[in-house]
DNA sequence: TCGAATTTAATGTGATCACAAACTTTCAAT
DNA sequence: ATTGAAAGTTTGTGATCACATTAAATTCGA
């Protein structure tokens, strides 16, 4: 009778698509729930305990969590053991590195490719962000900050760095979750509009410029929370 | 009786380490003929036909192909059917794009950390690739190549990106293979022995503008190939 | 003889099960 | 009370199976 003891297991519920099989439900749906950070780091997960809190048999749940290992979202341990990995110093001053690196080539080698219907899109997800900040959605915020940012990158149809970025996020998701929920206030010098712009005039300078400062922004602001150093490595 | 239809398939065996259980064993032997290209391009995979070949159950192949899957190694067709990707002329040059801009950070920042220890295993290794040449080993020489690539960037303990670089290498390995193994002969400015020096002087610099080289002579070499762009996208 | 429809085979998916390794708890001995 | 081993539980792994979907082969009709 007593249900797996993998802790307190809370997870955004996803909608299953009718075209999606149950393995990929699965999958998107974790996913999802370490982009936004939804779960925290050093959460250890265990195979029948997600299983049982989706309904599903363990079976999909294991391939998600192998996909998931391999993009480095969660981290096996010595005693195959799986957890969501804690963030240390030097980790996210690299992951922080590489976003800048890759997202910043990626604006730019999209940037040929942007037609006004894209900018449409990219001003709509913008709106829906704005919405997102002021109920103080902070599950909203990150995903659609990233769908911003993805379908900016993905209007190049032979981009292939897309995948690489994502697996940053994933890694980011849950240690910047903690500090975002620790933020007072959010302050936003919106260079998502300084992107557009730059898209408009397609001025590829201005665009990494903006790129990278959104980016930028975001470290600063997790880096301005108050002893945010205490989540590094010591969770217990 | 008959075998499963999966095409004539060879595989590169790899021994089975007492300490790896099947799964980790057929990721890693199917990821190795990925990367040094024994697979080519075009080839479907079928999950029974390669459990069959390496006379394991279905299962511990399913998850492996999952696995290459969202590395972008192989391809999950809409028919839900797995093949090695066939490249494009644009997948090629951004895949290149971004080896150049990975690698030549994975290098720098693995620069601080290089030890004569490091050190010697790049020699030992860089020998080793001198053997493969002499024999014609092309499968050696491209998985010694990027060992020694693996081996530099790692001494950064720290290191996030040699994940990211390995998706690179998998997406370029089995169209790699088939353009070397078009190669008259293989003429080589031995840029590993400028790496080295470089790393020896911790001369950032020249580490840099090392490995740009040795990844930028590949691309040239590929691109000599005559007609190697009958290779892109038409393979029947 | 060729093409469309039906049948047959093959394939991926997801669930269940048996087993071994790892972790917890229990209990006795110092 | 503390330590140690042993029993019990939980967990990941790998194999097998039933089913739905898709590809291939065969058959039937024009």
């Amino acid at each position: 009778m007593q249900a797996s003891k993998s802790t307190n297991l809370e997870l955004l519920m996803l909608e299953r698509a009718t075209s999606q099989n149950t393995n990929q439900w699965v999958y998107q749906l974790l996913r999802t729930n370490l982009l936004c950070g939804k779960v925290q780091p050093g959460l250890p997960l265990t195979i029948r305990g997600v299983a049982e809190a989706l309904g599903v048999s363990p079976m999909p749940v294991r391939e998600a969590f192998h996909r998931l290992a391999c993009e480095g979202a969660v981290e096996v341990k010595n005693n195959r053991r799986v957890i969501v990995p804690i963030m240390t110093a030097e980790k996210f001053s690299e992951l922080c590195d590489l976003r800048i690196l890759l997202e910043t080539h990626a604006a730019q080698s999209a940037l040929p490719y942007i037609r006004d219907p894209d900018i449409v899109s990219l001003e709509l997800i913008d709106g829906k962000i704005d919405e997102a900040v002021q109920e103080g959605n902070v599950e909203n915020m990150s995903l659609l900050n990233q769908d911003f940012h993805r379908t900016l990158y993905s209007a190049n149809p032979f981009q292939i760095v897309v995948p690489l970025i994502e697996s940053l996020w994933l890694q980011l998701g849950p240690f910047s979750r903690i500090a975002i929920s620790k933020l007072e206030k959010i302050y936003i010098v919106d260079r998502h509009v300084e992107a557009i712009a730059a898209l408009k005039q397609q001025n590829s300078f201005a665009l990494r410029r903006a790129i990278e400062a959104d980016i930028r922004d975001g470290i600063a602001s997790i880096n301005s929370v108050e002893g945010i150093h205490n989540y590094f490595e010591g969770v217990a």
